[in-house]
DNA sequence: AAAAACACTTAACATAGGATAAGTTTCCAG
DNA sequence: CTGGAAACTTATCCTATGTTAAGTGTTTTT
């Protein structure tokens, strides 16, 4: 159960047996159907959330219904809404089951004391965060010099393992564009070749 | 010199009198005179930059020559290519002065010792990271589900003490828009109003 | 002070992608 | 197994923004 989870923290900082043992004391499991919300924008979320098995999304509605997907979680990777765990705020989030799901679920609190106690922690998340922040910054720059359809294609070499299993509604809605605009995109594509 | 630097390092963590010495002494000033670069993409740049006076412009430029920009940095900000900085790798972004500036440099080295010596720069790091990580998200959200009228009002709103210091051809880049875009939405606001 | 480069505006035209609507296929829930 | 809801496709029309080009005013360089 533990495995994932610590290999993820493996890539960055070494932990000695007992350090093991008091970190994964301070997690919590919490399976999710389909469908379910792990965050609803509006609740304060302040839980740090690593994805064991499954996967989610992070998105946000608008006026008028409309859903935009900020970003996906699949096993492996950690979501949530930092937003409202650093301030206390509520979401601006949702965060929902795409598949049945499998999380290990951090309090602030004992995260807080685990950074005090075991300082290596403040390193590891600063690691993972600079990655994030990384990752950021390319999609923002994606998403201003790229064309709809490059931004398709560069998703599709980017998480070929993961197309299968997101449904076209829900890729068209991370790259920005409508459902109908993601399958003319698909339909040129395959008149071309 | 080290004020507002300091001041800024207190908002998350507490430095005694021979931490701040032991800080400062690793800081290497630098100026650079407007349209000089700090970093130019393909450069390696394992520095941390804190902009001490003065504005800079993170940016990238397309194969034909058409310029992004993805940040702007202003005096108390701190800014860089965490992408080089983290792998050692070129920089995928320029980095230049928009007006003249005064900056604070600190080597990869250094910082990696004085995480190891003051583990509390792991603490401010990954918290500086966190808000970062958190604007970015919202600079994400924005640019999808908002037009260029929105997000040039949402610009002026959200930092109208910088607004005047830039012009509106990297104000336009800066929201993902052409110049001339800018200028319509600006005049269409004019005969409105 | 003149020349050159740049910043900004305006206008006419072009186009990628949005909106709407209708049809087909796939997926579940009863 | 069946009926209704989603998911996906296709077509038509529409609009926001890009493109090109020209003109004016403002810096910068010489």
């Amino acid at each position: 159960m533990y495995d994932l989870i610590l290999k993820n923290i493996a890539r960055f900082i070494t932990l000695t047996p007992a350090e093991t043992e008091r970190f994964t004391s301070i997690l919590k499991p919490r399976s999710l159907r389909r469908r379910q919300y792990l965050v609803q924008a509006g609740d304060v979320f302040r839980q740090e959330c690593f994805v064991n098995k499954g996967s989610l999304r992070i998105y946000q509605v608008d006026d008028s219904g409309q859903e935009r997907i900020i970003n996906f979680a699949f096993e492996g990777w950690w979501t949530g809404d930092m937003y409202s765990f650093l301030s206390g705020q509520p979401a601006i989030y949702h965060v929902d089951a795409l598949e049945d799901c499998e999380l290990l679920l951090i309090g602030k609190e004992q995260l807080e004391q685990l950074y005090i106690d075991i300082p290596k922690f403040d390193r590891f998340y600063r690691i993972l965060l600079q990655n994030a922040y990384i990752a950021m910054q390319r999609r923002i720059s994606d998403n201003m010099m790229l064309s709809a359809e490059e931004r398709y294609l560069q998703f599709l070499e980017r998480y070929p393992q993961f197309e299968q299993r997101l449904s076209q509604k829900h890729i068209a809605s991370y790259l920005g564009i409508t459902p109908e605009s993601l399958s003319r995109i698909r339909r040129h594509r395959l008149n071309r070749s």
